[in-house]
DNA sequence: CTAACATCTATAGTTGCTGTAGATGCAAGC
DNA sequence: GCTTGCATCTACAGCAACTATAGATGTTAG
């Protein structure tokens, strides 16, 4: 048994990201010493860098979560875990491809900024000529959530 | 002049991201009608879609509000801003190759997942397999910030 | 004139942590 | 046995960047 540090320093995690996980229900309470610090063990390592390496991919804690929830049944179809999955790959998909489209267009940004003057940056330039774009497509009559 | 709601609808922004705008200085405090109801003209459609599509391009709002005090000194270099754009870029770059070592792990978890039970799921699995992979490389000895 | 909607202020909630303060616990050196 | 210094404890505040709510007013169409 060890305490939290020796916990943090093993799995990567910070203390107080650790003691966060217990509030909010994501790692169990655990046993305490007699001046009242957390004790933990080999499985808590386990959980804990599951979460961890589930958080790194880019999952919620919501689908971590379910995640753990479902690897608490192993006798289950797994077929809950491959829909968590997919949903994942297909938002980590969605960032790629707009994150793209981003670059693109930072890419010709700078490409037209040739250190001049600020009335003549294409910086700022592109981004207020995609004000005009926005206030065309974004009319009085135009309904946004 | 037109009101908060019609400069939402304008720009696409939400009302109260208007007044959050304003609350932390990115908008100036407007005058208001007789009735206390702040008041708009174009210069803020202007300013506020400039703000929404440099948020959208992933710019943080403290860029946002360099972008904004350099192109108020129009006379000036606009090295500042090229500066902040390769910033953005690389910052877009780095977060594109992350998502796509997701995507292909994702994938492979995906494939790997035939439906089977819980105790056999390849996406449990691999999230737990990387657990090893953690606990390898995060000994007691390694040093985590 | 009234109903329905817009706007007002102020405040709390969201996600996923991170940092702080002030009080204890604990292990090592003298 | 005592001090020093780090680790841990609880409780709470703060971060980004909004979003949502409550309850009070303003405004406008029928």
């Amino acid at each position: 048994m060890f305490t939290i540090g020796r916990l943090a320093r093993r799995t990567g995690a910070k203390v107080q990201t650790i003691r966060y996980y217990e509030e909010i229900g994501l790692l169990s309470k655990p046993p305490r010493s007699e001046g009242n610090q957390r004790l933990y063990g080999e499985q808590e390592v386990d959980r804990l860098a599951f979460i961890r390496h589930a958080r790194e991919l880019g999952f919620s804690l919501a689908a971590v979560r379910d995640l753990l929830s479902l690897s608490d049944s192993p006798g289950q179809s797994c077929e809950a875990a491959d829909v968590i999955a997919r949903c994942q790959l297909e938002a980590v998909e969605a960032r790629i491809a707009r994150l793209q489209s981003l670059k693109r267009e930072l890419e010709r940004m700078i490409e037209q900024c040739q250190g001049g003057k600020i009335a003549d940056c294409r910086v700022i330039e592109v981004l207020s000529d995609h004000n005009q774009c926005l206030t065309e497509n974004h009319t009085d009559a135009a309904v946004h959530s």
